[in-house]
DNA sequence: GTCTATACGATGATAGAC
DNA sequence: GTCTATCATCGTATAGAC
């Protein structure tokens, strides 16, 4: 019997162990060999598969991205819907939470989602403007529909402090989602949080913020 | 005349070109090539003055934010006092400015400065655990200091609460302080605030919500 | 088609001779 | 202080085995 081969689904493990390694080391602390050593294939298996260690860093989020912008597309979507019904303009905190929760408790849907999840609220920040790019371009269509949300909710702000006071809305979730990573939480002696008890604390947070003043 | 050396002061020169190509580039991003290159020094000036790149990094940080640390305890220390002649608890928004205020205006300082508070906004979330544990270091002690005034003006506040709405706080600022890197500005469309203008906005967002509730 | 072994050229940090 | 050598490691390309 060979060392490794004969994987179930080699694209699989290969993303499973980027995912993890892209999380924990960053895109450009992950080598390919590290990947590859971790997923148990040959070095050339990303080149085979995926064409570049970029291309992968795609596919990676991908996988994960386009489920939850779905899933927070459609609870935005309900906010909106009832409201109308209603003959009302939507509230704030609901729209905050049909973006916010999904996002959190995506933390516990599956194995690995966890790392995504710190992943994701590092590459915002991330120095390599590779990651960057790609996540402000899966993010950005997502912003401008909670922009638009929001601009309905407080309808007497400017389009300016909708926009500023979203950035930092996000700005404390994404923090939130890196570091309840588990070296980050051991570093700061931070005790875990499961996804209800984090969305409980933020929500009131960002909901204030929003309606300053 | 020989190519490069005759530097009035060669550490200076690294460091700046430090700073200006971690914030850019992030610390694994900038080799020593290309910092000792902008400096105008041979490459191995920075193991002779610092002995690594990881000193290198910890000089980088150490030069601006004990200055920066210095100037934001003094701040808050005039806001306890001030309240304590009144026989008043601080008030949250005056702590939150005391923190915030010298943070943003750093930026108009002195020449670097800029870049600094780029590099220092993505540190936190940074994939390299060198970079974070450095910068968390630096961070910690001025963070348990902010815990205990907003303590003292939130008093009916459990610890756990004031913690996390402060890290929800830190998160806001720091996106706020990598978002103004020139580069990222431009992926996003924004045009340049000062430091005023931004600390108009930030204040009134972050002060609702630590009052939440 | 899928996967492995191996090699290539570039670039990384650092150390020793001067 | 500088110059140059060293040595590890990077992403990627290729040739061939199953």
């Amino acid at each position: 019997m060979s060392k490794g081969s004969n994987h179930p689904d080699t694209k699989q493990s290969i993303l499973d162990a980027a995912e993890f390694l892209f999380a924990t080391q960053g895109f450009r602390g992950a080598s390919l060999r590290a990947i590859t050593g971790k997923a148990s294939v040959n070095v050339a298996a990303v080149n085979y598969h995926f064409g570049s260690k970029k291309s992968l860093l795609k596919a990676v989020i991908k996988r994960r991205i386009l489920p939850l912008n779905q899933l927070r597309r459609q609870r935005l979507e309900e906010v909106r819907e009832r409201a109308k019904k209603k003959g009302r303009t939507p509230d704030a905190k609901d729209i905050l939470y049909a973006f916010i929760q999904p996002t959190l408790q995506f933390r516990e849907t599956e194995p690995g989602a966890k790392e995504f999840v710190t992943f994701i609220g590092r590459s915002f920040a991330d120095p390599d403007n590779t990651v960057r790019k790609v996540f402000i371009q899966f993010i950005k269509p997502m912003f401008q529909l909670l922009q638009e949300a929001m601009h309905e909710a407080l309808p007497q702000n400017t389009h300016n402090q909708i926009f500023w006071r979203l950035q930092f809305t996000m700005g404390a979730l994404f923090h939130t989602m890196h570091i309840c990573s588990d070296v980050t939480m051991e570093q700061l002696n931070i005790s875990a949080l499961d996804a209800e008890a984090l969305t409980e604390l933020i929500l009131p947070y960002v909901t204030a913020g929003m309606k300053a003043k």
